[in-house]
DNA sequence: TAGTTATATAAGCCAGTCGGTATGTTCAAA
DNA sequence: TTTGAACATACCGACTGGCTTATATAACTA
């Protein structure tokens, strides 16, 4: 998923297809890239089950697919507490240890 | 970011980060890693503002910065809306458009 | 059926990167 | 100041992955 993901072109084709689905030779327009190099990324995409491919009258209407997004969502998920609150691992760790001083904050679950 | 992050080791690294603060020495050893190819990965990771290290004892303590990780919560949330609704780019166009009758299925070549 | 268009796959090149070994560099203790 | 431990950097070989050109496949059209 982060490999899939890592790839600029791969995401500027899926920020493409966020807006709406469209045909390979759309992509290779705004793209800017050869034919070629497009189908590949959109192999890639959708083997990973980014995107799904629809035959239209002898073409390919490319749509998205944001489920399996929902693993990076997940990744990220324990991460986020910590920016959010403003607290980091350093001061997660000594949450959990003997206090040796004054505690500026309080945490939930 | 998403460069940074394609990697699985220094995912790991960011994960075993998130525990608790740590050594160079005991991420080698938790990482079964050589010591340069960690000390590279965290180089990577201190670049990219994900984790910052605290000289201790003429060692080097690392611990976990998560906000730049909120960039990632960034890029994803447009996409979040359309997987917690169950919408893809798909309905969403067709919710634009007049309905032209029942949409078949995909298939492979 | 042949020709044309749209897309997919194949093969090859090149740049970037991961991991390793060897070598600096820094710091604390003696 | 010297030694040794912990960590960083340099450099190298192997592999990966993206891009290009050339070619194959599929579907529409005449």
């Amino acid at each position: 998923m982060f490999d899939v993901l890592s790839d600029h072109s791969r995401r500027r084709i899926l920020d493409l297809l966020r807006e709406r689905p469209r045909l390979v030779g759309e992509l290779v327009a705004e793209l800017g890239m050869s034919q070629p190099t497009v189908s590949k990324h959109l192999r890639t995409l959708r083997e990973a089950g980014l995107v799904q491919a629809r035959p239209e009258a002898g073409r390919r209407r490319y749509e998205l697919r944001a489920e399996p997004l929902a693993q990076l969502d997940a990744w990220l998920e324990p991460y986020r507490r910590l920016w959010s609150t403003g607290l980091d691992a350093l001061e997660q760790h000594l949450d959990t240890m003997p206090d040796t001083g004054p505690d500026p904050q309080e945490q939930l679950p």
